[in-house]
RNA sequence: GGCGCGUUCGUCUAGUCCGGUUUAGGACGCCGCCCUCUCAAGGCGGAGAUCACGGGUUCAAAUCCCGUACGCGCUACCA
């Protein structure tokens, strides 16, 4: 085991966005992988042509890439970016990445369809398989009859030993079922969970091949692992009950099986299976909402993953060499939103304030804030940097810097203007602001503490008028740094204008 | 229904394999105090788990065994 080369892959169905569920798999993967000097693999499970969009593999290699999830292998690109695919499917036919970088692409099951007949057809011809031509219809009327009868409900190989020669034209409409020994066990040691055993007998003959010569996902699973030659499947719990299929699918092809992980679930809040109601559940929606994948990356880790001394952050490079299967939890977590909104605190706090600028470029264009002075705006981020909890909070500190004609909040000008008296000591401040020399903020403190106690009172019953008139806001930076970052003319002008009736 | 998996502070978890070193450790959150012109951040301190429950084994169990409950998953020509 330990001498084998380490391959893994993320296998995800493109039938919606990225979630976080998803991506905690696609992470703990590649970190297997990079930890071990092995090789991540991205391969599309498109084999559901219903639901399996294009926006969706769109969606789950943007997200992919925007967690800094790199694949290394897969079908080459020509040269214009777009990806061939031969596909018989919904997959098109060429398909355009939505990010540059690799000139390879993920594997796309739909286009390798060809590959799982001549499987399918191995299996029929050595007497593993078999065409089955029941109709959806008789199925269902089968499974009534076995609930009935307070039976589990399960195919009945009624089709089993019915004759198909190459070229009877009822094998059309059929699909390929796969002949399931009546008995015994199969067992396997799961890396995470130990070994594992079920009964073969509750197993039923299930479909390997539609009537559309699609594989299902057990079958084509299966065969991908071993053709791409996975050393080890790290996936979701809810594959663990399709194991023993893919087991016995190895045991008839001649096999050797990978290394089965089953990883355990992300639940919502409530202990359900995370879902919408618990708020963001896509990966870009995080993006969107000013997480840093950095920071994603970190806290999915932690979920279901646990060093011995319970390490919180870690640094880059850190986790793909710490992370190990051993230390993966059996029971599932719950995702907690308030400490991935710390963490994301946390790596915020290790940028530079022209980093944070930069990366919050598409939420300040977003908020319709025009940025004039990138030099300035990253001065002013140093100083509110401790306040910044995601990216999208950047336009909401920097808007009262860059746009004069500023919004009041009225609760705060109520409140701070409820006295009389307040206006008036407004206005005498101001005065002593346009005699200040320098406009710098330890001039300016000097300036205002000397006002206040010369007027006799609290240093509160001006700086706050003083905050509110400028800013138009209780909160912000302290009230000198506020002044110097405004300098003294649009201190002034805002302070007049603040005070015109 | 059947089968499988799981169950340590509100949450993520350490400890469980090799029973005593555990008055069950850390982190998020929460509460209090300090700092303070606001909002944060930061510093210090605190509450919070009879280790799902019930039996058993043992001088000793979160740790080993059995059972029960609850939760989740699978039981599709979905993945």
């Amino acid at each position: 085991m330990n001498n084998k080369t380490i391959r893994v892959r993320f296998a995800p169905s493109p039938t919606g966005y990225l979630h976080i569920g998803g991506a905690r798999t696609a992470l703990f993967n590649y970190l297997f992988a990079r930890g071990r000097g092995g090789s991540f693999i991205l391969r599309i499970e498109d084999t559901d042509e219903v639901r399996s969009t294009e926006e969706s593999i769109r969606a789950i290699i943007e997200s992919m890439k925007w967690l800094g999830l790199e694949w290394d292998e897969g079908p080459s690109f020509a040269k214009s970016g777009k990806l061939k695919v031969e596909s018989e499917g919904k997959t098109p036919s060429t398909f355009h990445l939505p990010l540059s970088t690799p000139d390879y692409g993920p594997y796309f099951q739909m286009a390798r369809l060809d590959i799982y007949k001549k499987f399918a057809a191995n299996l029929v011809e050595n007497g593993k398989a078999y065409y089955c031509g029941c109709t959806p219809e008789s199925l269902r009327k089968m499974r009534e009859e076995q609930a009935a009868r307070k039976l589990p409900p399960k195919y009945d190989g009624r089709c089993r030993d019915k004759k198909h020669d190459e070229n009877d034209p009822g094998k059309i409409g059929c699909v390929v079922r796969f002949k399931m020994p009546a008995d015994g066990n199969v067992e396997f040691d799961d890396a995470i969970r130990g070994r594992l055993s079920f009964e073969n007998r509750l197993l039923d003959d299930f479909v390997i091949l539609k009537t559309s010569g699609v594989p299902t996902y057990n079958f084509a699973c299966a065969v991908d692992d071993y053709l791409m030659k996975i050393s080890h499947v790290i996936r979701g719990d809810d594959h663990l009950s399709n194991t023993p299929r893919q087991m016995h699918l190895y045991r008839a092809l001649g096999i050797e099986p990978p290394i089965f992980a089953h990883l355990s679930m992300i639940l919502g809040s409530d202990g359900s299976r995370l879902s919408k109601r618990h708020g963001h559940t896509s990966v870009l929606e995080y993006r969107d909402e000013g997480y840093l994948p950095e920071a994603i990356v970190n806290y999915l880790a932690l979920l279901g993953w646990a060093t011995q001394e319970s390490k919180q952050i870690f640094a880059a490079g850190e986790l793909e060499k710490e992370f190990n299967l051993e230390n993966c939890s059996k029971s599932p977590a719950v995702f907690d939103n308030q400490k991935l909104l710390w963490m994301n605190m946390e790596y915020l706090k290790k940028l530079r304030p022209d980093e944070i600028l930069s990366r919050a470029k598409k939420h300040i264009d977003n908020a319709g804030l025009k940025i004039t002075d990138e030099i300035y705006a990253a001065k002013i981020i140093g100083v509110e940097k401790d306040k910044i909890k995601l990216l999208a909070d950047v336009p909401k500190i920097l808007d009262i810097f860059f746009i004069e004609d500023i919004t009041y909040d009225e609760e705060a000008v109520a409140k701070i203007f409820a006295e009389p008296e307040a206006k008036k000591m407004l206005a005498e401040a101001a005065k002593e602001l346009e005699s200040a020399a320098e406009f710098s903020k330890e001039n300016l403190e000097k300036i205002i503490k000397d006002f206040c106690l010369g007027q006799g009172v609290k240093n509160a019953k001006v700086f706050h008028p003083l905050r509110v008139a400028v800013s138009g806001r209780m909160q912000g930076p302290g009230i000198f740094e506020l002044l110097e970052l405004l300098g003294k003319k649009r201190t002034l002008e805002r302070i007049a204008r603040f005070l015109k009736p």
